[in-house]
DNA sequence: AAATACACTTGATAAAGATCAATTTATTTT
DNA sequence: AAAATAAATTGATCTTTATCAAGTGTATTT
């Protein structure tokens, strides 16, 4: 029995409108269920990005690795969030990033084509999505400006702010990848403000 | 005579639709043509961003002021991109943004609520809107990509790349600013690429 | 329980970038 | 054209962050 519940009430709530039981059962048709086991890759770099799946259980990085063999960690997701890469996913090109589970995940995928035929033509759909990329553009701006405009203090700060969760859930040398730092440097930087 | 004309071709041109004489009608009923000069204000932080701007001439620089008084560049915009603090626009909450007219300006200007009662039902502009945030998505990344896991000289590189035109069109200072560098720091970067 | 891998810390050193000050070169403005 | 303003360069020095290496503690595997 999976968890259909959880994406439906995400739609509702993003959108501010009701899924009819005929929509509810268009997701259940189209969406399918799947478990990716820690450590397991979601998407390869290289590979087209085919599906999206929204996150019902779990979290997972999507990263790149540089010339030199290090990861970049460019966001960190976890339940009710979309994992994808959404430029390789709409434009079906080959992806510059690695997707990775970081626990065992539940997801309910879903290709491209079946979301444009079958799923954008519900209405709680397109406004969520609509919400969701005023939401995404917001945030992508907001990081942004961290990240030209701050120190690594700083924006762990924002981030110890933003979201307090992550700090609890993920381990810190994640952390210090996601807000460009080294681990050693991150840990300094917490040594010091604890004074 | 104002030149709609720019509009019309980008809105046609990203949605892949076609304006109708009564939709081109709709626009130039809505959309008011603004003169802004160099140095002048588009948006001033603590203000509600109420219009956005299609730039049909000129060129804009959207920054914050830190504590120290010292600008960041979040944003260089040129003709046919849109001008706003889309967090302020879409939310109507104070901006923490400035944008300023880096050159005399022509846009043509609206506001959010008329841009949601007569514009977005215009089917052209509302495929333009989807194929628009799902650039700005993939842009966005991809800056957040090279801030975290590139050295100052490797973005300076991928923005001659990427965007040469900047490079002839604004100044350094502006340029060093965007990348998240110090004039100084861009300008002993150059030097030594130069080998 | 031992072995292995992983996460975190600390120290020494190096590199990247910022800051401050002075000078030169361009661009505007009057 | 002269004066004023803005932009770019250079040098000296300081700060932030990365790198390399070693050591400690903590989970996972086997």
């Amino acid at each position: 029995m999976h968890n259909y519940q959880a994406l439906f009430d995400y739609v509702q709530k993003l959108s501010g409108k009701t899924l009819s039981a005929d929509d509810q059962q268009v997701f259940i048709t189209h969406f399918k269920p799947k478990k990716i086991r820690r450590r397991q890759y979601f998407l390869q770099e290289g590979d087209v990005c085919k599906y999206t799946g929204f996150i019902v259980k779990g979290a997972a990085k999507t990263f790149t690795v540089d010339e030199k063999g290090h990861d970049h960690i460019l966001k960190l997701s976890v339940e009710n969030w979309w994992l994808a890469d959404f430029e390789s996913f709409y434009k079906l090109t080959p992806s510059r990033f690695n997707i990775e589970a970081l626990e065992d995940m539940e997801i309910l995928q879903i290709t491209h084509s079946l979301v444009e035929e079958f799923i954008k033509p519900i209405p709680a759909f397109s406004a969520m999505q609509n919400v969701l990329s005023q939401n995404y553009t917001i945030a992508a701006q907001k990081r942004m400006q961290s990240s030209i405009s701050q120190t690594g203090e700083e924006r762990f700060q924002e981030l110890v702010n933003d979201y307090p969760h992550f700090i609890q859930r993920f381990p810190q040398n994640l952390i210090a990848s996601y807000l460009g730092l080294t681990p050693e440097t991150l840990s300094r930087i917490r040594k010091n403000s604890l004074k």
